[in-house]
DNA sequence: CGGACAACCTGGCGGC
DNA sequence: TGCCGCCAGGTTGTCC
C-alpha cells in the first residue's frame, strides 16, 4: 500500500497529536508484528517515554522518544491512526499492537496482512538497514542519479523499487515515474541516456510531490490517519488504466509483468529505443 | 550482481 | 448465493 507520499501522509495526519505525550502502556495482539526487542520487552521498554518528534525516512515513521526511536513499517495493508480511548475505528478490526497515552488517546497500529512491522531502536539502522538517498532532498541530484544508472545494467524499473538505491519508490509511483518521463520499464539503467535519465530525476520528484499534494493514493487499504482516502487514484497516469488511453498519444495502456510486480506503460510513448 | 521464486498473510473481486 | 482462483501499495531470503 503506502509508498512516500502515503507515509508522508500518515506522519503529517498523527504528528501534532504525538508531540508531547509521555506513554503509559503498549500491547499486542499479533507477537510477529514487533520485529524487536521482543513483543514484552518492546512494550515494557517504551512505557514512561515521551513522544518528541515524528518524522518520515523511506517508507518508515519514525517517533523519536526521550529515550529510543519507535519505528513502523506499514508495508501493504497497515494503518496508524491516534484516537480517543473510547473511540471505535473501522480499521479496529485489524488491530494489532497500540500504545495508551497520557491524554486518554492511543495510537493504535492495523494491518489485515499482518507483514507490517515495528521496533524499539536506539539505532535507526537497527530496524531499516543501510537505505539510499531520499529523492525530495537536495541530496537526490540528477548528475548523480545519471552516474549511478551508468554502473547498473539491471533493468530500470527494479532499480528504481530497490530501497537501498533510492528510497520511498513502490509499485505505483516507479510506474508513474517511468511514464512520464517516456522510459520503458525494462529497459537496462545503464543504456538510459543522460537526457533520459535527467528527465527520470525530474518525474520521480513530480510524480512523489503530487502524491503528498493528493494525500496519497487510496487503491485499496490506505487511508490517512484521519480515516479519509487520498486522491491520487484519480490522477494516475499509467498504473491501475490498463486499457484506458494514454493521455499523450491515446494507445491504450498495456500491463505486462516486470521483476514479478503488475506493470503498467504505453507501449506508443515508453519504448525500448531510446526517445 | 541480476533475476526468478517462495514466504510472510488476509481479504476483495471476478468468474462460473 | 457459494466456492475458487487470482491479485494486491512491501521486503527478505534462497537458489542458480
Amino acid at each position: 500500500m503506502p509508498e512516500l507520499p502515503e507515509v508522508e501522509t500518515v506522519v503529517r495526519g498523527i504528528r501534532a497529536q504525538l508531540e508531547g505525550r509521555q506513554v503509559q502502556a503498549a500491547h499486542y495482539t499479533w507477537a510477529n508484528t514487533l520485529h524487536s526487542p521482543s513483543p514484552e520487552q518492546l512494550t515494557a521498554r517504551i512505557v514512561g517515554q515521551r513522544f518528541e518528534r515524528i518524522y518520515r525516512r523511506a517508507k518508515y515513521i519514525v517517533c523519536a522518544l526521550d529515550q529510543d526511536l519507535l519505528v513502523i513499517h506499514l508495508r501493504m495493508t497497515g494503518r496508524l491512526y491516534v484516537c480517543a480511548n473510547d473511540a471505535e475505528n473501522e480499521a479496529d478490526r485489524w488491530l494489532r499492537f497500540w500504545v495508551q497515552l497520557d491524554n486518554q488517546q492511543q495510537l493504535r497500529f492495523s494491518d489485515s496482512r499482518k507483514f507490517g512491522r515495528v521496533w524499539l531502536v536506539n539505532d535507526l539502522t537497527q530496524a531499516t538497514g543501510q537505505l539510499g538517498v531520499e529523492p525530495l532532498s537536495d541530496d537526490f541530484d540528477a548528475a548523480t542519479f545519471y552516474a549511478q544508472l551508468r554502473t547498473r545494467p539491471k533493468m530500470i524499473k527494479p532499480l528504481l523499487l530497490e530501497q537501498g538505491f533510492v528510497v520511498g519508490i513502490g509499485n505505483i509511483y516507479a510506474d508513474e515515474a517511468l511514464h512520464r518521463a517516456q522510459i520503458h520499464p525494462m529497459r537496462a539503467a545503464n543504456t538510459l541516456t543522460e537526457d533520459e535519465a535527467h528527465r527520470l530525476h525530474a518525474t520521480i520528484r513530480a510524480a512523489l510531490t503530487d502524491g503528498i499534494a493528493r494525500q496519497g493514493a487510496s487503491i485499496g487499504w490506505y487511508r490517512t490517519a484521519e480515516g479519509s482516502k487520498g486522491e491520487m487514484q484519480d490522477h494516475f497516469f499509467a498504473y491501475d488504466r490498463t486499457g484506458e488511453p494514454c493521455y499523450t498519444c491515446g494507445t491504450p495502456i498495456v500491463k505486462m509483468w516486470v521483476a514479478q510486480r503488475g506493470t503498467h506503460y504505453c507501449p506508443t510513448c515508453q519504448t525500448l529505443e531510446s526517445k
